[in-house]
DNA sequence: GTCTATAGACCGATAGAC
DNA sequence: GTCTATCGGTCTATAGAC
């Protein structure tokens, strides 16, 4: 056996175990995301997510104190997913074509079902939320970023200038949580890149003849 | 005293009573529209609607047999609500007017915090309606009237005929649960009005400039 | 006096928390 | 694996109508 594998340095010993615990709360963190797309947060149980990672229950609650604290941690995760797609998009392009492929991603999450959705009632998870710095700081970016193109679409005349930029922000972020991506998959007559050109073009283009 | 109302004929005196178990089963079912509106169902106790009403929990069972059984009552209502306004509207309009109308009329209702809304995930709850003659045949009559109407738009050119009638369907339905008029109204800038009216502008008009 | 409907205690199951 | 709270659902004693 090489022993560089089996005698690794002594430094590395505190970081394989940091890491076990990392990657065993990246997990955690991956089956709440998608509990939370298929059964939303409140049928999710706390068992289940046990259950699904394969660890004991009380073992949750070494990482998180928590059922809101998962559901936050799930929310940050998808933050920086959202953070990552920003970054890898062109800088260059169009900013209505930016706004599109924003809008693209989300409904593609959704779609695959690890969009997580949040009761927008339940109200101690919202405050759990609203105290959440990461995520937080996160929503804040992503909201600058995609205002700035909002902005700048509506002065290069591709965005109609008539609906607040707030609104459109708004308009964008809801895809997250459009039910008619849902309802058309469940029909069963258009496949999933069908389904989403056509939620991106009533949305960007609007039900009405042009 | 008048004999005619204090010896009413012998009839009215079940009438009467009849009138009474009707009065509550309403005054019932608007609670639990309301509750159903203001939580969701998961976060909605059957102690809470009996709270409200004023009347005993185990007086409840004696109209609904189960708390699905009480939410699919609330959506009866809504249908009716639906129906009633749908039969309201002059028959002889524009197809495409009569779509305006019907979304604003949702949004209405969604935005005065009345518009009962249920976890589309939760199974127990979409069994129970999907067996509820009443309610089906009641989605089954509005979807024809709005299905003919988005078939006549876009046949005199109003409504994209690119997209769709089934979707166009689907994303007027989707106002009902729409949340950025709750994010907007959250958000202080606008009036309920003006609110709807970027919303209804947004979803037949689109982002895009026209 | 009888009968119905009510109020409110009560039970079992489940889920969050430790 | 245990503890506790909560919630859906039921049971029983009682008040009031006839």
């Amino acid at each position: 056996m090489n022993t560089a594998l089996t005698e690794p340095p002594a430094s590395t010993k505190t970081s394989f175990k940091a890491q076990m615990l990392l990657a065993r709360e990246r997990a955690i963190v991956v089956a709440v995301n998608r509990l939370l797309a298929e059964k939303g947060f409140d049928l999710m149980t706390v068992d289940e997510v046990a259950l699904e990672v394969g660890i004991a229950k009380a073992s949750l609650y070494k990482h998180f104190s928590s059922k809101e604290d998962l559901a936050a941690a799930a929310m940050v995760r998808v933050i920086g997913l959202a953070q990552a797609f920003l970054a890898s998009l062109p800088a260059d392009a169009a900013p209505l074509g930016q706004l599109k492929a924003v809008a693209r991603w989300m409904l593609e999450l959704q779609i695959k079902g690890e969009m997580p959705s949040l009761p927008s009632q339940n109200s101690s998870l919202r405050a759990n939320l609203m105290s959440n710095k990461a995520y937080l700081d996160g929503l804040m970016q992503i909201s600058d970023q995609m205002g700035g193109w909002i902005e700048a679409a509506q002065a290069d005349g591709s965005l109609s200038a008539s609906v607040p930029p707030l609104v459109v922000l708004y308009t964008l972020y809801a895809r997250a949580c459009d039910p008619v991506p849902g309802f058309l998959k469940a029909g069963g007559q258009h496949s999933d890149e069908e389904i989403i050109d056509l939620v991106l073009a009533t949305c960007f283009d609007g039900l009405k003849t042009r």
